[in-house]
DNA sequence: TTCTCTACTGTGAACGCTCACAGAAGCATG
DNA sequence: CATGCTTCTGTGAGCGTTCACAGTAGAGAA
């Protein structure tokens, strides 16, 4: 029962046989693999030859071994719904995240911690030390694994700010409360003052933040901030459609809503339909985060685009200097209005 | 300039601290780690005491290094359109490979091979051992990596049949045909004589099939295949749209259509509502994959689920199985028929 | 010449683990 | 009592790297 070569597999080349086959020494190999420095350029050119010729790729764990770094970083989703899942932006996000890291050879963990369970198995792997660094996706954010990895002195970015963590801990953001306030301002503009608002959950920095631009802009205006103009939702659909039928009970001379997700606006718009309210000509509405739930819905949605393509950028740009020994930062990127058919 | 505690992260307990702890060498504390054979109860219960005191968890580089295997799998997406992304579908399908790896102990490293560049870097990344196998995600089938892959004996499952790659690649799918089978007959079960067809792209495994079991369907039933009612299309929503029209132009007693996906099943309602037909009463439509498109359209549609869920869960095990030895296998997974407003 | 400095190179010792092997202990068998 | 077998345990070697250190060679300065 031999397993020598199970499928063609075969043993691959060591820094050994490219040593050999430069006619140098590991150590000079070593040194060429990371940076080159202190090696002759005659060295430094058998040595690439050497590689190229025998097909040679580092050990990774023999390397990590010695090094104590794992040159690999998670990317860990601790949501006990698996919402995210669905969120067109995760996808942007992981997707951003994958390539940013891969100019940089490095590879990506993806971590899922829905369970309890999952939670302590994942922290007691990434505290080991598997991983140089996490990127941490969760949308709720009292999170206590943020807080333990923290304690544990692993470098951590979260996407979006979290809540009640300090100043310890690195994130990266859109500018919600200024995206709120430039959708308001827009409706404002468009001379609409009874203006709703769908807020998302308020146990969320988007959810707080975009309902606080809302209020500032009005304020600013001088128009009136009316309670029973402001309800709150789940992100979810459905939780859009329920949001504008108690707007509409509340304060049936509602000219316009802004809601805190493209897919509550899309229930938005399904209540008003029904409820007989055109759009936008009766009832503006404004959305958030410009997925692609903006362009399906009929009308398109006028919404804030949040620049997700920069903030997966960010979010690596940030963690690998933590992982190099700098401090902890917070990134803060700029929102931008769409106009579309629905205001 | 020490740095000898960088944020409090110390250094982790080694199998020796635990061995020392418990009282035994270091060769029993590795047994209980590997199953724990030939070892006594004794010894096994103050190995796992010293674990849970010392919290130690494995050096996987170590492991690694000395037994070759990394004990972790790539899901490898080579797509050059990022259209995957956009695929609900997708994100069940990684989110299930994750959990079933999860509960082996095993993590998911993804893999976006979208350039050829990127292509080739993965490709000798993971020829050098630095994954046990690979997930492969790509639609468009003539993969080259697949092929260079299996060639390197790299364990290896496909979602979906590739085609031309010969039997020696293990694949996990759906069983296509047999849905578009109960689709047609459940057409035809509504008394519908003219059914047209959207097919999928005809060089995927999944525009061929579905392609073929509504053929068959017909022929059994004694039903006029008619060439005018069978278009192609992409997969995506304005194709459908496009097809539709085709449809509509070249059969125009057509009572009923099977689409191929629901996103393009939802191209073919619109163009049907604009055309003044009414769905289901003039023309039912039933489309393919029981997306959150299906349940978005107005009206639902009607349509044949694909069992993702147990799809990632079969490519785990059979990769697993392959890693462990065994032979590539295909496996197919039989579908559902989601009656829902559309018919 | 001799010393020092710089640029470069080779070598042994880790890193933390598993594996093969040697041995010990217990028990039944010859 | 020796022998074999089974169950269990400890030990040395080695996986492929990097790192620290000890050289070596050549250039420039004393």
């Amino acid at each position: 029962m031999t397993m020598s070569n199970t499928g063609g597999r075969r043993r691959p080349p060591t820094i050994h046989d490219v040593a050999r086959e430069a006619g140098v020494s590991r150590g000079t190999v070593s040194r060429v693999l990371n940076g080159g420095h202190y090696v002759s350029p005659s060295a430094q050119e058998a040595v690439n030859a050497a590689i190229r010729k025998t097909g040679y790729v580092v050990n990774r764990h023999a390397r990590s071994l010695i090094t104590g770094r794992s040159d690999s970083v998670g990317f860990l989703l601790t949501e006990p719904q698996e919402r995210f899942f669905e969120d067109p932006n995760f996808n942007v996000l992981l997707r951003g995240c994958t390539q940013a890291l891969a100019q940089h050879d490095i590879p990506l963990l993806l971590m899922l911690a829905g369970t309890e369970d999952e939670r302590r198995r994942i922290t007691r792997y990434i505290t080991a030390g598997h991983v140089d660094g996490v990127l941490l996706v969760s949308s709720h954010s009292g999170d206590p694994v943020a807080q333990e990895l923290r304690e544990a002195g692993v470098p951590l970015v979260a996407c979006g700010k979290p809540i009640g963590l300090g100043s310890k801990v690195s994130y990266v953001a859109a500018d919600d409360r200024d995206g709120a306030r430039d959708m308001v301002r827009h409706l404002l503009s468009l001379g609409r003052r009874r203006i709703g608002v769908v807020t998302g959950p308020l146990d969320t920095p988007g959810g707080v933040e975009r309902l606080a631009g809302y209020r500032e802009v009005l304020t600013e205006a001088g128009v009136e901030v009316d309670d029973r103009l402001i309800v709150s939702g789940d992100y979810s659909r459905a939780s859009g459609e329920a949001g504008a039928e108690r707007l509409l009970a509340q304060a049936p001379d509602m000219d316009a809503v802004f809601v805190a997700s493209d897919l509550m606006a899309q229930g938005v718009l399904t209540a008003l339909q029904r409820a007989g309210r055109r759009v936008p000509q009766d009832v503006a509405v404004g959305g958030f985060d410009d997925s692609p739930a903006a362009v399906a819905a009929s009308p398109e949605l006028t919404t804030i685009r949040q620049p997700w393509d920069r903030i997966s950028a960010e979010m690596v740009r940030v963690l690998l200097a933590q992982i190099g020994g700098e401090d902890p930062a917070a990134v803060i990127l700029p929102t931008e209005l769409v106009k579309r058919e629905s205001t």
